[in-house]
DNA sequence: CGGAATCCGGAATGATACTG
DNA sequence: CAGTATCATTCCGGATTCCG
């Protein structure tokens, strides 16, 4: 099944590894949830506790994390005549991890969803025909998995 | 910097998005680093291990979640003339998870690698020029994240 | 080598209540 | 609304030991 080439170590220990820095700060649940949720416009606290039901005090504390990574902004918005809310909104940081989020969702599609009709699907504007995650060379065409190499630095 | 229009909720709850199914996956600091070794070839247990170094009693626990998930599969290797030896290989499914952690990793270089030349990276077979995650159309044309459309079913 | 069993201490979770 | 504070409970990581 797995044409990968037995190995007994990683080419790039995970301590060194930028992936295992990634996964520090997004490898967590809620953590994940959250993000899903911002990338779908939530934006204050308490919309994310109604969409999430987790204790606030986690919510709290993930946000924080969030924060002082660099993936979400924190600042106080007033709608006209209202008083100021805190909102939090994602970074260009977190905005560049749309892909990834949406890649995970389209494999969940894929492979945990029972046959069903995926609930949301994604396109490119003006057009009706489904777009999905995949590789792409400097001029923007399709690298098939089985062409992918990886190569150190050296 | 955020051009999210803002949402009270998600238009598809955490519950039924597979999202959150993948999430309840693979969404966990050892997984996530198992699939990974994985991913570059690491099959026996004591390689894990040592890759790792988490306790044994917590990788034994994560590699059964994942082969009941069917991202892994168990079988019995032997080489020969030595005693058969269990090994963990990555299942269609679980190798269908690749763009997504090559993903994570290039965000990694991109956002938390303090400017370091990354110590791996990807190339097409027979090129010399990087890949990069993305999304491409049904033709393998590359869509750009601004022409991204959420569609519900319905 | 590839686990399973046991145990411990700390961290995270979740409920509830309180405050500006 | 947007948090903090408190607290019981559960879970998880880590070490150790044992076994086929």
């Amino acid at each position: 099944m797995s044409q990968i080439p037995l190995a007994r170590r990683s080419p790039v220990p995970p301590e060194s590894c930028n992936l295992a820095k990634a996964i520090d700060i997004i490898g967590d649940r809620w953590t994940l949830l959250i993000l899903r949720a911002a990338l779908y416009g939530v934006r204050r606290f308490d919309d994310f506790q109604a969409e999430l039901s987790c204790p606030r005090t986690v919510l709290s504390g993930r946000l924080k994390n969030l924060v002082e990574a660099g993936l979400l902004t924190k600042r106080s918005y007033k709608s006209p005549g209202k008083r100021a809310r805190p909102e939090y909104t994602l970074s260009s940081m977190g905005l560049s991890l749309r892909p990834i989020l949406i890649g995970l969702t389209q494999w969940g599609d894929a492979w945990l969803g029972q046959g069903e009709t995926p609930p949301i699907s994604f396109t490119k504007a003006g057009s009706k025909s489904a777009i999905r995650a995949a590789f792409v060379d400097l001029e923007g065409r399709e690298v098939r998995p089985d062409q992918i190499r990886a190569v150190l630095r050296g």
